[in-house]
DNA sequence: ATTCATATCCTTCAAAAGTAGGAGAGAGCA
DNA sequence: TGCTCTCTCCTACTTTTGAAGGATATGAAT
């Protein structure tokens, strides 16, 4: 019997040519669409898939909270992370979420298929790329320290180009405080100014574009 | 006779996509496809499509550069604009490049067919996402008062989170020169701190994503 | 010839951002 | 009970940023 897909993404372009995509192949069925996180987590309750195909960035569940989500509760499906942007952080927090691959989209046809067969049957797959970054993340002693809750609050309105002082205003604490966070921010992204930590907020989508400047 | 169209995206999933959209209609005839804005500037000297469908985020050459230059040397070739959620503020600088369209990837089958017969004929299509933008854009009454290339310059060192220091050795020019050019900036995007302006440099897509911090 | 915009540079000063090195309170864990 | 982590706050200090108010040179426009 075929290996029953699930598509996720929130662009209906993106999935059409998914769908084209997978049409090729007999051993392929896909059996659904979804277009955000929340959806695909309420398919895979339903019809358990044996693969599904999730993009990471969309609105209302983001795609590594979905995996995390789908790997915790039905372990029968693999999830392969899609993508368009190759962000060190992405390939692994998705990884770290359970995802069993991890693809950019300006993948082939019969590249596409060779990963969902694989992955049906629990290896893992990742693009060259991805692998690439994976490794460098892995040798790389700079890779950015985990942010507690505090610190990305505070690095969130921070990217929103507020002042320490409006940033403990907003908060209810001190500007020392504010500038003690913000010290333990630059110091785990090592990065030298705030500038540049909103500039790596905005990279990774902690703020989204809309928030910016207004 | 049909409406020749090149599609013109990095990604293979999605000119798939865009070819099984378009496939739907009879008018509609895809000529050609690209993977970047270089490509896209070759194919339209050879084939001279009636409309391309550019996706703006893009290796070699962005599609902003690409259609700058297609409008100017092509002048019978319309463009649309075809970007992902993310990109969606950069509305203003495809229009200034010459495109006549501003389309999000979400749209749909027929809308998008729509949209090319209309880009066809000269008319200019929006997704409503993209027009309130441009309508901002223009309504805002604290509208930005126009930077000098100068200015702008030091704007997208700024936005990569470079220091004034930095900035004035990569310009050769004195730092109190460029602390001079930074408050005028300030003063004309109407913002407090560089990290606005380097948000708002962000926002309007004068740097791409792939340059913030790396 | 003169006015205007741009770009360059200067000094002086105030405010904001960051660093260094503390220290106490509370939560959770071995 | 110690141990660690997080969050809070402090003083004292340096560096960076930004504002204010100049000055000079160039080139284009009137």
């Amino acid at each position: 019997m075929p290996i029953r897909i699930l598509i996720v993404d929130d662009h209906s372009v993106v999935r059409q040519g998914l769908q084209m995509f997978l049409a090729l192949d007999p051993d392929i069925e896909v059996i659904g669409e979804a277009s955000n996180g929340a959806e695909a987590v309420e398919f895979v309750k339903d019809e358990q898939p044996d693969v599904v195909l999730m993009d990471l960035l969309m609105p209302i569940m983001d795609g590594i909270e979905a995996t995390k989500v789908i790997r915790s509760d039905f372990a029968d499906t693999e999830v392969i992370a899609l993508t368009s942007v190759l962000e060190d952080n992405a390939v692994v927090g998705a990884i770290r979420a359970g995802a069993i691959g991890y693809l950019l989209k300006d993948t082939e046809a019969d590249d596409l298929v060779r990963a969902i067969k694989a992955a049906a049957s629990g290896q893992v797959q990742l693009s060259p790329k991805a692998a690439e970054r994976l490794m460098r993340e892995i040798r790389a002693p700079e890779s950015p320290e985990k942010l507690t809750d505090r610190e990305t609050e505070v690095l969130r309105l921070l990217a929103e180009g507020k002042a320490n002082k409006e940033i403990a205003r907003e908060l209810s604490i001190s500007e020392t405080t504010v500038k003690t966070h913000v010290s333990n921010i630059l110091m785990k992204l090592n990065v030298p100014s705030r500038t540049q930590a909103a500039l790596y907020a905005v990279r990774i989508g902690l703020v989204s574009e809309d928030s910016l400047g207004e």
